[in-house]
DNA sequence: TTTTTTATTTAGAATCATTCTAAACTACTT
DNA sequence: AAGTAGTTTAGAATGATTCTAAATAAAAAA
């Protein structure tokens, strides 16, 4: 099912002379083998580790940030003290729960917004997000 | 001008059995001298330091937590490395520079949304924040 | 295939924002 | 004036992230 999105990854790796090094194949395999997730690098290295894959921190935050610059990740602005990373980059919004530091994407459709402020004097808009913070009942 | 906001918020701090500082009266002062701000500790900090007012750096984060858990002053959630304290505690939206970090309060009026999705179960909003990115044109 | 080149990985040090700690201090109470 | 907490402080500790320089390995060249 994201087999696909790993192949195509590894093309674009390969297109921009990136090298297909053992840690990358791994790393990259495992972000896309399943649905649409919010990493972070800890938690990444954890899971390599624990399916016997050696990596280092430092390699599993040069991928995230290498993969980011490419676009295959896209890096997601909420106020935790750890960075998520979010393999749906496609545009949506967010539910942040605030209990547990969690990330649930909403799609764009599903909120609509309208009248959005032009920007200042020589910026662009360059994105529209909408986080939406959660608490317990 | 701000004066008032500067009286109330003592005012405030009384009720609330904190104890009237030098440090804090300082710091108060300044936050909240100016029009809205969006303040993080460290150039706080050195703010105080510039107009020779002795406080330390555990204090200004203390302060500003303090005044955050009286509702006096609000933590913005905008992916930086540093946290940001808005005074205009009015819900509203920003605009995020990325180029320099810097925030710009949107009116909360000037933004439609509708359509919010609602919650998962067990949980509730707590905030609906709208993040417009900006970069060089 | 072997050699060369150069990107990548790595462990550990460095950094940066923030929090913690425990001692010194001081606002407020009595 | 003295006592009692709440505060402040310097500096240590923490946690996420980045940096460094040496070792390694992928891709290119021979």
């Amino acid at each position: 099912m994201k087999q696909k999105l790993k192949e195509k990854t590894i093309e674009i790796l390969k297109i921009n002379n990136f090298r297909l090094t053992k840690q990358r194949i791994a790393l990259v395999s495992n972000i896309f083998k399943l649905g649409n997730r919010h990493i972070n690098a800890e938690s990444l290295h954890n899971e390599m580790i624990d399916i016997g894959i050696k990596v280092s921190l430092a390699t599993v935050y040069n991928t995230l940030h290498g993969l980011t610059k490419l676009g295959l990740l896209r890096h997601v602005k909420v106020n935790s003290n750890q960075n998520y990373f979010d393999t749906n980059i496609i545009k949506h919004h967010h539910f942040y729960d605030e209990s547990n530091n969690s990330l649930i994407d909403i799609p764009k459709n599903k909120i609509n917004i309208t009248d959005i402020p032009s920007p200042p004097k020589n910026k662009k808009i360059s994105e529209v997000e909408v986080i939406i913070s959660l608490r317990d009942k």
